[in-house]
RNA sequence: GGAGAGAUGUCCGAGUGGUCGAAGGAGCCGGACUCGAAAUCCGGUGUAGUGCUCUGCAUUACCGAGGGUUCGAAUCCCUCUCUCUCCGCCA
């Protein structure tokens, strides 16, 4: 969340943020609330003033009559500030939660733009991959090869959901090892984290787990959720703390199963592993000083080329626009790798996303650290994808693919394989 | 899953209705001593709001979370969460 001051002091910066932002919050209505909530917050402090007042009069020994006198104004005070405290919590339940649909701020950098097709790409690493053949896409492959089960994933859980077979299996497994060789080496620290979190997590890190476009699987009567991503539980680690400034940056990876409910994703671009319900990802996170996050951002970026470029996969950075950022970051790089089955001819597909979320998050959980002058500060916190494993298959199956269906294994994974090639058997 | 114990400031830890925002210690900051450092000694040191006559003063809240009792709660009662010990079960 944002600095609920902010409402007063930079009312109309927060007022274009949102419009460039293109969603509907009414900041009108946040800040009539604000001040009607300090109206009340001012009235009831003055009560609880009185209360202590009177209370603190009866320390000490004092004759009976004035201590019953004492008591009897006691009691009034008590009936007055229960109502105005019902009615001022009634208030700042309401207030809490618009403010939460405030956004962050977005980097002055940031292009503006409506939606995905307004992100700017700003680099490109290698040429499409061609064939002198009809490329077939992951999920004709998969299937071919004996390594994709979407079938029996429809059977036993539902659509969106899949097996992976056979060497699909250490194809996997050798992607997840690599990732993490590489992320190491920068000196994360490296997580597997848990699966499930808490509503409150999730609202500090900036999910909506309720409602029904929400993303999320909640587990009914537990307060407990699905993680969509490690970020969540990443985020969550150091929640209500203080951190040493001499610890930072905190740099963590993590590995962990994402769950999303993907409500209404079908269609041909999220065909096959590309949108599922459950898939395994390695995330970076860090924790660093304000004035550094930019820098970090441009690591974690960095890896993320290191990751892909080693793989031999051609692939383009976009610099999402403000209207696709999510309210969280104050900018967004994403990878999207090329992957020729997607579409007729190929198509390039998001593999990663990157976020600096500034100090968005750590108000919400509260993550400070103390400066040199003495005072406490919120952190910044930023996220990086370093291998989505589902859709890292897709990228390297359709790059890797030969005429005859079988899958070349990349170089750098075959000692990750102990096979260079998937075949038909 | 059953039984018991516990959760207090940056950390450790005392406190069982009003004199408690909270003893003591550690840490940190400042000072003395020292050529300098260590040791020692002295002083200071919570967070988040709000108001004002704004390098300060006043005031509110915060002792795991949420409710309750009371004129008044860190302290009494209830619910929940988490931690520890023992038993059971188990990959």
């Amino acid at each position: 969340m944002i600095d609920v001051r902010d409402i007063k002091t930079r009312y109309d910066e927060i007022a274009k943020n949102i419009k460039d932002r293109y969603m509907n919050v009414d900041l009108e209505k946040i800040a009539a609330d604000m001040d009607r909530r300090s109206a009340l917050l001012s009235q009831t402090e003055a009560l609880r003033a009185r209360r202590n007042e009177t209370a603190s009069k009866m320390k000490g020994k004092i004759d009976p009559e004035t201590r019953q006198a004492l008591i009897e104004e006691g009691k009034a005070i008590k009936e007055e500030l229960a109502a105005k405290e019902a009615e001022l919590s009634a208030i700042d339940q309401v207030f809490q939660e618009e403010v939460r649909t405030i956004p962050n701020y977005y980097s002055p950098e940031a292009p503006i733009g409506k939606e995905d097709k307004d992100n700017l790409a700003i680099k490109f690493f290698g040429e499409p991959t061609r064939f002198p053949f009809k490329a077939k896409d992951h999920v004709q492959l998969g299937e071919d090869l004996d390594i994709l089960d979407f079938e029996s994933g429809a059977k036993v859980s539902g659509q969106k959901f899949y097996y992976i077979k056979n060497k699909g299996v250490i194809l996997q497994m050798a992607l997840e090892r690599y990732a993490m060789d590489i992320v190491l080496k920068h000196g994360f620290t490296p997580f597997i984290t848990p699966d499930i979190a808490k509503e409150e997590i999730l609202q500090g890190i900036g999910f909506n787990p309720r409602g029904a476009e929400s993303n999320i699987y909640t587990i009914e009567g537990t307060g407990t959720c699905l993680v969509g991503t490690a970020e969540i539980t990443l985020g969550g680690y150091y929640s209500g703390e203080i951190l040493d400034k001499k610890d930072l940056p905190i740099r963590m990876t993590g590995l962990s199963h994402c769950f999303r409910r993907e409500a209404g994703g079908a269609g041909q671009y999220s065909k096959g592993l590309y949108r599922v319900h459950q898939f395994s990802k390695l995330e970076m996170f860090i924790y660093c000083l304000p004035e550094e996050s930019d820098a970090f951002h441009k690591e974690i970026l960095s890896i993320e080329e290191e990751i892909f470029q080693g793989l031999g996969i051609p692939y383009r950075i976009v610099d999402t626009a403000t209207g696709d950022l999510g309210a969280p970051a104050y900018r967004k790089f994403d990878i999207e790798a090329w992957m020729p089955g997607r579409g007729d001819e190929g198509e390039y597909g998001e593999v990663t996303s990157t976020s600096n979320c500034t100090d968005y998050q750590a108000r919400s959980l509260n993550i400070r650290y103390r400066d040199d002058d003495g005072k406490l500060k919120f952190v910044h916190m930023l996220n990086g994808t370093a291998m989505a494993l589902s859709r890292a298959v897709v990228a390297v199956m359709e790059n890797y693919q030969e005429e005859d269906g079988s899958i070349r294994i990349p170089e750098a994974l075959v000692p990750y394989c102990g096979f260079d090639r998937i075949e038909r058997k």
